[in-house]
DNA sequence: TTGAAAGCGGTACCAC
DNA sequence: GTGGTACCGCTTTCAA
């Protein structure tokens, strides 16, 4: 038998609300009554029944995660990072996978909305109109992180425009004229259409030609690394490209060495992650980092301290880590 | 204003009970009322309160899934598995990543407890004593998946024994002669005492000589991968070795590709997982593959029909996946 | 400072 | 078949 707040109340010869108030740290009571009752608590091993207390709250201590079941690579760090300040604060994560059927989506959102969820967490996601309606409907707190949402819906990600110009930047400095940008062609996830729009003035700000058919393949996925090679065939147009994650970049490599492609004497990449995963390759990969952790816990943050517009776009600090797969050349 | 049962149950003129009997399709009442109701429930949009469902029948559906931090690579396979039966049969998952500090593995798994769990799942986690006797206190069922524990859980994870025979015989099948079991050294996992001992055994069913050298490596990461070339040497005193995680795999195959090694013309190298990783390297690695999804769906199903007995070890299937890792060689 | 009591949103027993 | 109602475990006025 479960042991209550009422258990305690008896054998402490006091009333539950007196109990409730001491164990909660909230409103007055005897300091003295309060050592006693606590002892009494852990003596008779109780544990508070959270959802009961959310429930007489009328409020809840559970976050919503919606992580896409696909390229999950860098999501676990944001939830670790999530997880760290929540558990700090006292609060639950949800995480749930939701995969690309929206049937399922809506039935996995449903759910999540009936355990009262505080907030709900969009971890790379593009939510599709019936989706985002349901969400909108219900009045949680919503925040997307890693994307940005052309709604009002706050975000939290890193800076896709200005993070392009610094791989761009980078690979210039490196005597790089011919780029080809991997993986963000479709103009759906406003991601893709940031990365997009900065590398194209990137290339303009240092009157680089740009040539459309260079921004290749919609997927974030390792076969697009892998096909981009085969599509554009040996020798490649581009000195360099920038696989846009890291699971794409893995791609282009592997794709590369089956092609005879030597990397990074005949082709230089730099992928946009920067998770384990770009260590793990042989040369390592040269790599814009994103600070996933930090955006994790910024949301649990702004989350309780109710610290984000509608309409806010937080932006984490990227970096380059040094790698061995862009090479300096001879500018042509 | 968040519209309850009540609401309904006015709206539409009965009472809320039958509004409820309705809702959860249990008892009797009038299919028409039924039919009407649903209506209004749906047009009023509401949105059932589980966690008050909960309460007040003194069960939860609630999941709760202890995560290590570190290597969660087949993690999310586990819980992609667990996570499409448990919302089949409306349950929900609630994951949390426990560190490796004690203090706040209790804190962690006391606010898992406190949200009154249904069971907790523990992936390939080898519990502290306090943790162990926390959660065996608590009266929520437990079971241990990918890992067998030695206690009255039950345990649902791949043949550990079986699977070292599978992969010795497969390389002795190849000629090999000299094998290496790369990060199962240390005694504590009973998953790694399993392997050691299959290891063994296995190369005495085939009159192999064992080398308790070559039984190298505790942790289950990158780094001993690589450092066990290091440890060992140009030439290598074995012609192959088996990685007992895929990560440390792919760490065996840098570090021999750093130091000269030609995999698999000098080196064979097989994996112990089989997950996606193993098909990102190249040449992509040999392995033994787990089904961990099934692992996580059996999970589910054995908790709901309580079909797992206290000391029940249930073994899902393995299977040899090929790859470019492993040569045949000539027997000496 | 403490206690009685009224809920929070649902469920389930029992009578009608 | 349907409704009244007493809970589930905890919180929170409000009075004492």
């Amino acid at each position: 038998m479960k042991v209550t707040i009422k258990d305690i109340a008896n054998k402490a010869g006091i009333s539950p609300a007196s109990v409730s108030r001491i164990l909660t740290n909230r409103g007055r009571f005897n300091a003295d009554t309060a050592v006693r009752v606590r002892a009494i608590a852990t003596a008779m091993g109780y544990l508070k029944n959270q959802s009961a207390a959310d429930l007489a709250q009328k409020q809840s201590h559970v976050v919503g995660v919606l992580v896409p079941t696909e390229h999950t690579n860098f999501a676990d760090e944001i939830i670790k990072g999530m997880q760290a300040k929540a558990h700090e604060l006292n609060y639950e994560l949800l995480v749930t996978f939701i995969e690309s059927d929206e049937v399922r989506q809506l039935q996995t959102v449903q759910s999540l909305l009936s355990r009262q969820v505080l907030a709900i967490f969009m971890l790379a996601i593009d939510p599709s109109d019936a989706l985002l309606e349901m969400l909108t409907r219900s009045d949680v707190q919503l925040i997307s992180i890693s994307n940005q949402l052309n709604t009002k819906i706050p975000s939290i990600s890193s800076d896709n425009y200005a993070m392009m110009h610094q791989v761009v930047d980078f690979l210039y400095q490196k005597g790089h004229r011919d780029i080809a940008l991997i993986g963000s062609s479709e103009p759906d996830p406003i991601v893709a259409r940031l990365r997009r729009q900065g590398f194209i003035e990137a290339l303009a700000k240092h009157n680089l030609p740009y040539h459309p058919e260079f921004i290749w393949g919609d997927k974030n996925n390792y076969e697009t690394g892998l096909a981009a090679i085969k599509h554009f065939k040996t020798p490649l147009p581009f000195t360099a490209a920038i696989g846009s994650a890291d699971i794409i970049s893995v791609g282009l490599l592997n794709g590369a060495k089956d092609a005879g492609i030597v990397v990074p004497t005949d082709f230089s990449i730099i992928s946009v992650d920067g998770t384990e995963l770009t260590q793990l390759t042989r040369p390592p990969l040269n790599t814009v980092q994103q600070n996933f952790h930090l955006m994790g816990s910024l949301a649990i943050t702004a989350l309780v301290e109710q610290t984000l517009a509608p309409s806010a776009v937080l932006f984490t600090e990227t970096k380059l880590i040094a790698g061995g797969t862009v090479e300096k050349i001879i500018a042509s």
